[in-house]
RNA sequence: GGUCGCGUGGCCGAGUGGCUAGGCAGAGGUCUGCAAAACCUUGUACGGCGGUUCGAAUCCGCCCGCGACCUCCA
């Protein structure tokens, strides 16, 4: 039996407003779009807390044995600015850059903070610049059903025509159409408009624009919205499994989304959206706009107002997975400070369950407690199968966590332990550790570095055999003024940065 | 103003109509030359007022407070 078939997976879907048991389309295989970044700054915190909820649900699709498509494109044309300049051509000028070296540069950063956050790359990540032919084909399907119109060279969407026609604009948002019609706020490009719903599929360029490509309208570039469809569409097909993105993109982006793709393919892109929720600092939407903001070099570093000192990136994940993704995370220096506590519980927990071996044919063992164990190692999937519930994994975690620690210090003996136990502990911990929720030890010093402590513990053991204390003092006190901690343990000493 | 969501113990943060979330901090203990680290044990809770119910923090209504979206947003 697949885990996928054992461990069923229930998700909130964003369209209907309730969590529902998911069927893939194709199973074992699975579709999963993810609307990522647009490239013309560095990557913010919000942007993170998002791709790292995306890069744990892609890992447990794929630990549940689905073959997962993931698709996360790059955004690198046609985001505007309220004055209705493109974001990257208006970075490009103030950097003086190409426009595709803005995209590279920001683009490069992006994957570098990924890669720091541990999250997985995608299957696939296309580029909006890299698919205006496919861009130009879906304009020219949606003028041909009918459901947009061109004045002077760009095209709009008929957002009018196509919710009379079809009642499904405004479903995923709870946008009211009526309220829509009756916007009244002063915006570019408004004049041209039938009406302040309708948005852009193609817009002409004007002579400042540097961005620009031949289509059968204008010399122009793609709406913003127009990306994802054309490239979800190419890449997963009509109508695929999961459709992605943070809670502020569900209007008007994925709104305006799936009205493309009514239009143009005449079905529904996906069969259930999935939305993150965002990350706050003193309670308000982290944001660049009102500087409400820390980037993730200086949470990293320490170098900022609003915490106290540095912390490591997998302190910062671990703290995104003790909330559930559906929910707003405060971030505050006392709430980090307590994640990168229980993370390294949680850490020092792993090579405990690493090197454990189950004892050959132990008929005596506790069965009740070796149960309790099992039935916690199933808890971990059915927490996350319960709408990627995180939180509660981790609390499940940390209850392994505890059974391991008694192990290790003998209250709990390994014979107590049925051989299946012992093998479900340590697999169950290890996989759910590492490679669903993407966790990993703290980077340790090298070979070197280790060959150096061991000549200065070995020191202070002998300083210490001899009752020597005020040169194993200063030998402590040393290497922690180098930010180098000692740990007197049972076994020996061992260190950490 | 419209739409939606939230309010949980000192802090962060899950969840459920009756059965321990978990982490951090606090308290006690083990270990230790001292300390640190580590580990074990442990108390305190569900914004306010009504209602439904045998029973609600969990469902409903009202009120108070906070936030998000309403064509820049992850």
């Amino acid at each position: 039996m697949n885990k996928y078939e054992k461990f069923p997976l229930h998700l909130h879907n964003s369209l209907t407003k309730q969590k529902e048991k998911f069927e893939a389309i194709n199973p074992p295989h699975l579709g999963l779009y993810v609307c990522g970044p647009t490239v013309y700054s560095d990557v913010h915190l919000g942007n993170c807390r998002t791709f790292v909820s995306f890069d744990f649900m892609f890992r447990y699709l794929m630990h549940l044995g689905y073959n997962v498509r993931y698709v996360r494109n790059i955004t690198d044309v046609g985001h505007l600015l309220d004055d209705g300049e493109d974001r990257m051509a208006k970075k490009a000028k103030v950097e003086k850059l190409e426009p595709m070296e803005v995209a590279q540069k920001y683009a490069n950063g992006f994957h570098k903070m990924m890669d720091i956050l541990n999250t997985l790359p995608p299957s696939i990540e296309p580029q909006a610049s890299g698919h205006i032919p496919e861009q130009i084909e879906m304009v020219q399907a949606i003028l041909d059903n009918g459901y947009a119109y061109e004045k002077n060279g760009s095209v709009y969407f008929d957002t009018v025509k196509f919710a009379k026609e079809t009642d499904q604009y405004g479903k995923l948002s709870g946008r009211v159409i009526d309220d829509l019609l009756s916007e009244t706020r002063e915006l570019k490009n408004q004049d041209e408009k039938n009406n302040p719903a309708d948005f852009a599929i193609w817009m002409k360029a004007d002579e400042r624009h540097i961005m620009r490509w031949n289509s059968p309208w204008s010399e122009g570039f793609p709406g913003w919205h127009l990306e994802c469809s054309a490239m979800s569409t190419k890449y997963l097909g009509k109508t695929f499994d999961i459709h992605g993105g943070g809670a502020d993109l569900k209007f008007p982006h994925h709104e305006n989304e799936i009205a493309q793709n009514h239009s143009a393919c005449g079905s529904h892109p996906a069969n259930y959206w999935v939305h993150t929720n965002m990350l706050l600092m003193n309670g308000k939407k982290m944001s660049k706009s009102d500087g409400n903001t820390i980037t993730p070099q200086q949470l990293f570093s320490g170098e900022s107002e609003h915490i106290s000192k540095g912390y490591d990136p997998m302190t910062v994940r671990f703290f995104f997975l003790q909330a559930h993704y559906s929910s707003t995370l405060d971030l505050s220096d006392d709430a980090l400070l307590a994640a990168e506590k229980g993370f390294k519980k949680l850490m020092n927990a792993l090579p405990l369950a690493e090197k454990l071996v189950a004892v050959s044919e132990n008929s005596n063992y506790d069965l009740t407690l070796s149960n309790q164990i099992i039935e916690k190692c199933d808890q971990c999937y059915i927490e996350m199968s319960n709408d990627f519930n995180t939180a509660k994994t981790l609390a499940v975690l940390f209850e392994l966590a505890g059974k391991l620690n008694e192990i290790d210090n003998g209250q709990i003996k390994i014979q107590q332990l049925s051989t299946e136990s012992i093998e479900r502990l340590k697999s169950t911990f290890t996989s759910f550790v590492k490679d669903v929720l993407g966790l990993k030890p703290e980077e340790k010093g090298n070979d070197k570095m280790d060959e150096v402590m061991d000549i200065l513990l070995n020191l202070r053991k002998d300083a210490r055999a001899n009752k020597n204390w005020a040169l194993s003092d200063q030998i402590r006190d040393q290497l922690a003024a180098a930010g180098i901690v000692i740990k007197d343990g049972k076994e020996g000493s061992t260190y950490t940065f």
